[in-house]
DNA sequence: GACTGCTCATGTTA
DNA sequence: CTAACATGAGCAGT
């Protein structure tokens, strides 16, 4: 069997997909490999698709979600099949020397398994079986039917390249022996990270994590050496050499677990998705060699500035060809080549193309935020000339109707930045009374309820007792800027060897506590070791979420370890406080494991030998509460969730005692504009075995967050 | 495979 | 601030 396409309607996408894996167990049983992994007859029999997850409901038409393998056709002749025997010789394992990619060293390779299994390659979860890009026979004979979309697998890490990568690497490795050592073997969190049963959500947002945490680390490192500072394109090549890359196959129409409004701030994390694969070009096309006699399909489109295309119109896009102004030669017509032929033939297809819309980032000057808007269709496609005289390819798509909001959300957020008064339902233009360096709306979009019940809007914390002052707080003698790698650095030191935002100010590692520079240190406000004690840089806004309460969003995109806010209120000192708080709505109790929080620092974990200092045993249970009832700011609004998008880090910048630390928010992921900000509470006074038996005596509560991973109470 | 050309990137410097 | 430029990875096509 050749083709699997999956059909909706003769099966559900549970079931094809549990089909998919079902069938492919017998294989990976009998291939399994004597690996401290867990065998992959313990993956996920019941996978994927969450409650939520619902590809039908995003278009009007079958979704075509045709996955089709044909391996680079290797039963023609043009195509020269590799030999089976010396290809599954020449596994990763064995091409790669040894640090290079630590990753790939403790998971299974299978060999090449007999043509049942390639429904194995099908699933969009392929990250779970890694090392099976190399495929072996699957005649595509009879397959070339009329329409006959098919996904073209992406190129499996070239065992050559990742060898001279690695040489190159290798030999750097001999020479710079400031470089740290990398890990040989995978922390417990990563192969967790791989053998787990996950949705196709929980794989993407896994996968963006994944990328996000290298990249960070990746950062870090090469701003102590001399190195190029694209640690995007290193995180990218260390995720593709590991198998890390997810959705191989192109799909045509959405790709599972990706949802409509979620941003990127790298085309590699569109590459590494499979959302859209070219990481420069703006046109993602099924080549014709793969499609049939009708031609190259395109899936994918980007409208991200690069030409003269219309940007404002939310429901339509006329995209403008590639070719013609290419910087290294003079400008010319366009041809009917590429991208450009893929998407006249889809325009006659009129089949399903994703859009990527990619605007400027608010925050990072020139760079770029990239927002998933859904599914279009192209409408129509003419030549048209440019005011230079050169002609270009022009075409219409129109959004498929139906599909929830994407980049009209974004539109509608920035005309409430320009001017605040716009924001329908808004209540108070700015609830914080002028306190906070931005203002912050309070709107209620779904009740009349018109405000929350009084409370002293305040920017900091207030502490009920003096502090001890035997330690002295940190500061450092740097000029100007602290700068990363400077041993001479105290606050440097403090923070463990590294500074602990990144040049563009996210938190590189989530760590027991984080020290800023303080009004004692010599360097300047500009200095990038002051970021939490700046406060608020994102339009907030305080909305009623109907049914728990008001809750706090942000107008701005978030990206991952950027600050929210501090947890501001009374500080209480444990021991001394009135345990009988009737209403503790707005108490702030940290608490202790925080594993998901620790799971940012996955990229770490890759890097260093010696694990770091932020490990769960390192986190300590501070001995406060943070009372907001009285006295607050945002944070006071912000509610519990499950599946969090915030964590948060105590951080100190103002004083010695460290029993006494701010409470910092920052996001843990990315975050689109005008999603519910939220972090996980965490298990408040239940003793272990109670919980869920006597959810009232516990004084737990019901949990709304509506995650798939949901408690159930907090 | 190996190689080339093409690409709506990204980050730094002039 | 903008432009130029240096570096770069992925992949379709040959």
């Amino acid at each position: 069997m050749a083709i699997l396409i999956w059909i909706p309607g003769a099966l559900d996408l549970d079931e094809f997909l549990e089909f998919i894996v079902g069938s492919s167990k017998d294989d990976a049983e009998a291939d399994e490999q004597p690996l401290d992994l867990k065998p992959l007859k313990s993956l996920s029999p019941m996978f994927p698709t969450p409650p939520g997850y619902d590809v039908s409901s995003v278009s009007a038409d079958p979704p075509v979600v045709y996955i089709t393998p044909i391996f680079r056709s290797c039963s023609s002749s043009e195509h020269p099949r590799p030999d089976p025997a010396s290809s599954a010789q020449e596994s990763p394992i064995s091409t790669n020397p040894p640090n290079v990619t630590p990753i790939s060293a403790k998971f299974p390779t299978p060999r090449h398994k007999p043509a049942s299994t390639i429904a194995l390659k099908v699933t969009p979860i392929s990250v779970k079986f890694p090392t099976q890009r190399h495929e072996d026979e699957s005649s595509d004979e009879g397959s070339d039917e009329d329409y006959n979309p098919c996904y073209n697998k992406r190129n499996p890490p070239s065992l050559k390249r990742a060898t001279k990568k690695a040489r190159r690497a290798a030999d750097s490795n001999a020479t710079d022996i400031k470089q740290r050592p990398v890990r040989r073997s995978l922390s417990k969190e990563l192969v967790d990270w791989r053998s787990s049963s996950k949705s196709p959500r929980e794989l993407v947002e896994a996968t963006m994590n994944m990328f996000d945490s290298l990249r960070r680390c990746t950062l870090q490192l090469a701003e102590n050496e001399d190195s190029s500072k694209r640690a995007d394109l290193k995180a990218s090549v260390l995720m593709k050499e590991n198998n890390l890359r997810i959705n191989d196959m192109k799909i045509i129409g959405p790709v599972p677990g990706v949802e409509i409004g979620d941003i990127f701030f790298y085309r590699l994390e569109l590459n590494i998705l499979g959302l859209h694969v070219p990481i420069m070009g703006g046109v993602d096309y099924l080549p014709a060699t793969h499609v049939g006699k009708d031609g190259s399909l395109a899936v994918s489109v980007i409208s991200s500035g690069g030409y003269d295309n219309d940007e404002n119109d939310t429901d339509t896009l006329v995209y403008t060809g590639h070719g013609g102004n290419s910087r290294y030669k003079d400008q010319h017509d366009q041809k009917l080549v590429r991208g450009n032929l893929a998407l006249k033939n889809s325009a006659k297809k009129k089949n399903q193309i994703r859009v990527v819309r990619g605007v400027e980032d608010p925050f990072i000057n020139s760079g770029k935020v990239y927002i998933y808007d859904g599914i279009y269709r192209i409408e129509d496609s003419w030549m048209d000339t440019t005011a230079n005289g050169f002609s270009v390819f022009k075409y219409k798509l129109r959004r498929e109707p139906g599909q929830p909001d994407g980049f009209s959300v974004w539109k509608m957020t920035e005309k409430w930045k320009a001017n605040p008064a716009t924001r329908e339902k808004g209540i108070t233009l700015d609830l914080s009374s002028e306190v906070e360096n931005l203002p912050v709306c309070l709107v209620n979009d779904v009740g009349d309820e018109k405000r929350p019940s009084h409370f002293e809007y305040v920017t900091g914390v207030k502490y009920l007792r003096s502090l001890s002052r035997n330690k002295p707080v940190q500061n450092c003698k740097c000029p100007s800027m602290c700068l990363p790698g400077d041993t001479n650095c105290s606050c440097v030191q403090q923070n463990g060897g590294d500074l602990p935002y990144s040049s563009s100010g996210v938190l590189v590692k989530h760590v027991p506590m984080l020290y800023e520079c303080s009004s004692d240190c010599h360097c300047s406000q500009e200095c990038r070791n002051r970021v939490a004690q700046k406060g608020v840089k994102l339009n907030l806004e305080v909305f009623s979420t109907g049914d728990r309460g008001w809750g706090l969003r942000s107008w701005d995109p978030i990206r991952a370890g950027a600050f929210i806010c501090e947890y501001a209120g009374e500080v209480i000192d444990e021991t001394n406080m009135n345990t009988n708080i009737e209403e503790d709505d707005y108490i702030f109790r940290p608490s202790f494991p925080n594993d998901k929080a620790l799971r940012y620092n996955l990229g770490a974990e890759l890097f260093e030998e010696a694990s770091t200092d932020a490990t769960a045993e390192n986190f300590k249970q501070f001995p406060i509460v943070i009372n907001a009832k009285e006295a607050g700011n945002v944070a006071r609004f912000i509610n519990h969730s499950c599946s969090p998008n915030l964590l948060w880090q105590a951080v100190q910048y103002d004083h010695g005692d460290d029993n006494y630390p701010h409470i910092m928010f920052f996001a843990m992921k990315h975050i689109p504009p005008m999603t519910e900000l939220t972090y996980d509470y965490g298990v408040r006074g239940a003793p272990p075995g109670f919980k869920g038996k006597f959810p009232q005596a516990c004084k737990l509560r019901t949990c709304l967050c509506g995650s798939t991973k949901c408690r159930g109470s907090f």
